[in-house]
DNA sequence: CGAGGTTTTGAGGCGAGTCAAGGCGTGTGG
DNA sequence: CCACACGCCTTGACTCGCCTCAAAACCTCG
């Protein structure tokens, strides 16, 4: 859930009427290492955040979702951003940003928080590829979509429409968010399956069957915090 | 280097003549869950910010140096810090710091770059924890603390001071912080020692003797970012 | 309907984990 | 000041989970 920002941070205004861009699935949105010219909004699609080693290693570090803000960093990004499907984003200056954030209070408040909760998402991915095994990881991710697909949607966790969650994104993709091969991720999936936990009517959707087992294999409830009640 | 606070940022002066606390080695400062009442700043010593899953799994996110910030968070803390040596720290009231942010757009500034740093090194631990192999890590490792030293005490990059790395967790923590087990962490050094790479007068001390190979051997100068130029 | 790409499944190998013993360093008490 | 005990680190032998390489099944789209 990195880069996100839900519930309609008041700092997002500064995308109204901001000029839009579309991408095609792939398309590279930025490169790591150039500047930080521009900052962006999401309106529609899925992109992925990523780094990328000289020897041709590859971590995804986060996906991107409608409402995501794009642009944590000054100077240079660290990191790219590519298109997974089709996408339409606004684009608008940083130094917009920055005197949005240093005028007002307010926004330089809502900025934080939204930082704070990618900081929050980005100790959880740690947590998972140091600590758990494949299936679990598995099992996190996909309670880790559910929840994204919940918050765009402000929709209650026990609402129906959060049974299936899209999965946009290629095995290979979600092998290198896990730190895990893409033949790995798909027998995990199997496994999932044979364990009655979800059901695949396609690639590209999972049908939770048994949220509690999964929560459950994914150890959620962790970390002895009540703030994560649920994921 | 999750929670830093190098160059003296600006926001730091809230923490002039701010009461002073001692921590034994091993001492909890903050439980995960807790109220985020005080932010703290550290004068001595070696902390350790880490995660512990209910079935005892533990994640170590971060180790914390003089002059690190903590307190990264609203409302409550989602992360456990404990000293790992004897260590001295300041604390204030978690509302003068936000005080401070939102009446000093200089401040406020200061303080988002150094949470951007936080984020970038922990993309840097994904980054490990999800693509690297264990001597990798444990390269990468040594690179990071010795860096940590560098800025800390504001170093050139071929300083003798920085032959020497001062190791004061025990394997466990390292092991806990890398994703790997404490026997593996062990067999790590061996190996960089074997490979000439580095000596051990003692467990808490590395000598880097080949610092370009471990360099290499870590992969840094990756992600193709002229920002990461040195580790 | 066929071609290319992606996903799944299978067989075998390897790196890190597990379990256990031995070594080393530190601190304490005789 | 030495002896011993305790905890931590290292090393060894063996196991297991994930990776590698390869083939088959499935989708998508021309």
């Amino acid at each position: 859930m990195l880069f996100d920002a839900t519930t309609k941070d008041t700092f997002l205004n500064i995308f109204e009427g901001a000029p839009e861009r579309l991408l095609r699935p792939g398309e590279m949105l930025i490169h790591a290492g150039s500047e930080a010219e521009q900052v962006y909004n999401i309106l529609d699609g899925t992109l992925m955040v990523s780094r990328i080693g000289n020897d041709g290693r590859r971590q995804v570090l986060s996906f991107l979702f409608p409402d995501n803000f794009i642009g944590l960093t000054t100077e240079r990004y660290f990191f790219s951003v590519q298109a997974v499907t089709k996408a339409r984003i606004v684009a608008r200056p940083r130094v917009m940003l920055e005197a949005r954030l240093s005028e007002d209070p307010e926004a330089g408040r809502a900025f934080l928080n939204m930082v704070y909760r990618v900081l929050e998402n980005s100790m959880d991915l740690i947590y998972s590829l140091g600590q758990r095994t494949a299936v679990e990881r598995v099992a996190v991710f996909l309670l880790y979509l559910r929840n994204r697909h919940r918050v765009a949607l402000d929709l209650a966790d026990d609402s129906p429409e959060l049974k299936t969650v899209a999965l946009p994104m290629s095995r290979q993709d979600i092998a290198d968010f896990l730190g895990l091969k893409k033949e790995t991720v798909s027998r995990s999936f199997t496994q999932l399956d044979d364990r009655g936990l979800i059901s695949r009517p396609d690639n590209a959707h999972a049908v939770i069957n048994d949220l509690n087992g999964l929560r459950k294999l994914a150890g959620i409830q962790d970390f002895s915090s009540p703030l994560r009640a649920q994921v």
